[in-house]
RNA sequence: GGCCGCGUAGUUCAACUGGAUAGAAUAUCAGAUUUCGGCUCUGAGGGUUGGGGGUUCGAAUCCUCCCGCGGUCACCA
């Protein structure tokens, strides 16, 4: 297709060049929007401001002579400023018999290139929410994508294993835990730490408010609270290396990671490299050193180190404090390097955070661009924003937070609900049924939040995203299934490529099937899963029409059939291929 | 207040990065098919793309000024 595409060009510019006197720059393709007849569009506009010609002239002599000198296009016609190609079956049948024999398609040839993904990165004083979810399965997503599209990707997370957050989980379960532990409550261990956490608040707000009947102002109450100032000790402590808190804090991480894990397992996710603050919080030093060297820093009076970015269009930005102790980009700066000395090969990396960090990231990358790194101009913030839900915004304080665990009960037991009533499952022992309703259940959610541009805001409705119809993943699920179903039904033929008349709706499944790895090759470029989501649904329900139109069993031209079933399974193939790039698996019977 | 992002059918989202009459899904209504499977498909109504101005052959997209929503402007992470 890309190949056509440029040869193409080549004859438009040449017979141009002959005609008109005239070296164009570039021609405008695009594809044929379906009300049209056609499979490739040219659009003349731009070339008409070059060339000095009628448009009807200049259409028919393009026209023209790619239809005489060019096998593959067949018939033209002009709307407007548009030359619509109508390409021969013989060159879609082809296309098809080539992508037919590729059995990697889709996935690009090894380059040159290595990104990290960083995405997840909890803390560890409580569990996973709805909006961790959207971070795992965006970052997750985009790693498979650039990874199909020929990247070697090594996928991490930082894990914010130290300061005030975890000692005030630590606090509250010193005072209130009585030893609890997760085998003892029965408890997953993130939740348990979680636990600890919310009663730390709840202390500590009563202890403000004793406080601020007694005549102290807000502040002050806030900093005097001693629950709060036995947490702050906790953290010196910690700093200071106290074995006594120190075990503790190893053991309830312990707990946490055990916990962590086992969400990730469920959601599908995994990681190459581990990073934790608790041994990364101190990098950072020697580079703010290198960056006074290097006159990229510079310090103020009071010892505190600053960068200026006016010169921008940003502000002058902390890089370390009076007492010269490192801020969040010290460590930011500290990290990003010492990444590069694990893995030297690296040349990209991309940052899955939430929108809120949108301009700590800008100054992290124009830094590190400062401090003259290579890799500095490949980083990249994959910025999402937040998650809401139908009964209104999601606040931790406040109890409304969807928990990660609980949500993915949840829509296993809904999808669950939802077949259940739709059809008949009695094929699948109940553990069968447990694992496809989890797939589903899963798949929903993952497409639910991939289709969507990641910039924006989500409303996340669960019910809707179970949908077996529309823009939803069972959807997409449920067509592959039945894909699969026909598979095994088909599996007597000989696949062969005969001469066949195409139909309408074979020629557009065709063409978008050739398209498909340029729809990776964008994806990776834009870090969008979303344009894998669309593509995939588009191709789904192209397949849905197809399938409604014309017999693909029922047909007695054997050699007809084979095609069907070829396109059918290719078709089938592709969905497989894009879902997993997606995080989804599809099942093979549903 | 400065900066960043967002605003598209009732609702949830698209629009190939400046291209044709702004498309899907959902909900509502009307049909077709039931080939392998609970399905699937076709059609209708529904839009001043938040508003005004500008750039050009052409704007949801770029520029500008307003309006609304969110985020961010810590010697927090």
């Amino acid at each position: 297709m890309k190949d056509l595409q440029l040869q193409l060009s080549g004859l438009i510019e040449r017979v141009i060049h002959e005609q008109f006197g005239v070296r164009i720059s570039k021609v405008d393709f695009t594809p044929t929007k379906k009300e049209f007849e056609g499979d490739l569009t040219i659009v003349l506009f731009s070339l008409l401001k070059e060339v000095k010609a009628s448009l009807p002239d200049l259409a028919q002599v393009i026209g023209d002579y790619l239809q005489q000198e060019c096998e593959e296009v067949k018939s033209y016609s002009v709307v407007k400023g548009f030359l619509n190609l109508s390409f021969s079956d013989a060159y879609l049948l082809r296309q098809f018999e080539a992508l037919n024999k590729n059995a990697s398609w889709g996935t690009h040839e090894r380059n040159n290139k290595t990104y990290m993904v960083e995405y997840s990165s909890p803390n560890t004083n409580k569990p996973l929410h709805l909006g961790h979810i959207r971070n795992n399965v965006l970052g997750y997503s985009v790693a498979q994508i650039l990874e199909a599209a020929g990247n070697k990707v090594i996928k991490t997370q930082i894990i914010n294993d130290r300061g005030i957050h975890i000692c005030k989980s630590m606090v509250a379960w010193k005072r209130f835990g009585d030893g609890e532990t997760p085998q003892s409550s029965g408890l997953k261990g993130d939740h348990l730490a979680g636990k600890y956490y919310v009663h730390f608040d709840k202390i500590y707000k009563e202890e403000q408010a004793d406080l601020i009947a007694k005549g102290l102002s807000p502040e002050d109450a806030a900093k005097q609270a001693p629950i709060f100032i036995e947490a702050q000790e906790m953290l010196r402590k910690w700093e200071a290396q106290d074995p006594e808190t120190r075990a503790l804090w190893s053991e309830m991480n312990a707990w946490v990671y055990e916990g962590f894990n086992e969400t990730y397992r469920k959601l599908g996710v995994d990681f190459d490299q581990l990073y934790y603050e608790s041994d990364t919080y101190l990098l950072g030093r020697d580079i703010i050193d290198e960056g006074l060297d290097k006159k990229v820093f510079f310090r103020k009076p009071d010892q505190s180190v600053w960068a200026d970015l006016t010169a921008d269009g940003l502000d002058e930005k902390l890089v370390l404090r009076s007492d010269q102790t490192a801020v969040y980009m010290t460590q930011d700066l500290g990290t990003a390097v010492q990444r590069v000395v694990d893995f030297p090969e690296i040349d990209g990396m991309v940052y899955t955070v939430g929108n809120e960090q949108d301009y700590h990231f800008k100054v992290l990358f124009l830094l590190l661009q400062h401090l003259g790194y290579p890799w500095a101009s490949n980083l990249h913030h994959l910025s999402y924003g937040m998650v809401d839900l139908p009964s209104g915004k999601m606040k931790s304080r406040e109890g409304t937070v969807v928990d990660a665990d609980d949500l993915m009960t949840e829509m296993a037991e809904t999808a669950g609900k939802i077949a259940s009533e739709l059809g008949k499952l009695d094929g699948f022992s109940d553990e069968e049924k447990q694992i496809l309703f989890h797939k589903i259940g899963l798949g929903a959610l993952k497409y639910f939040i991939l289709k969507v541009d990641p910039k924006k805001r989500i409303l996340f409705d669960p019910e809707a995203s179970v949908d077996f119809q529309g823009n939803t993943g069972p959807f997409i699920q449920y067509t592959y299934a039945r894909i699969r179903s026909i598979a095994r039904k088909a599996t007597e033929n000989e696949f062969v490529f005969p001469s066949v008349d195409l139909e309408g709706k074979e020629r557009e499944l065709i063409l978008a099937l050739t398209q498909y790895p340029s729809v990776v090759e964008q994806a990776a470029e834009m870090l969008s899963p979303a344009i894998v989501a669309n593509y995939l649904y588009e191709l789904v329900k192209q397949f849905n029409s197809l399938y409604q139109q014309l017999p693909i069993l029922g047909v007695d031209d054997a050699n007809l059939r084979s095609f069907r079933v070829a396109l059918t399974l290719k078709v089938g193939e592709v969905i497989k291929h894009a879902s997993s790039l997606l995080g989804i698996e599809v099942p093979e019977q549903m």
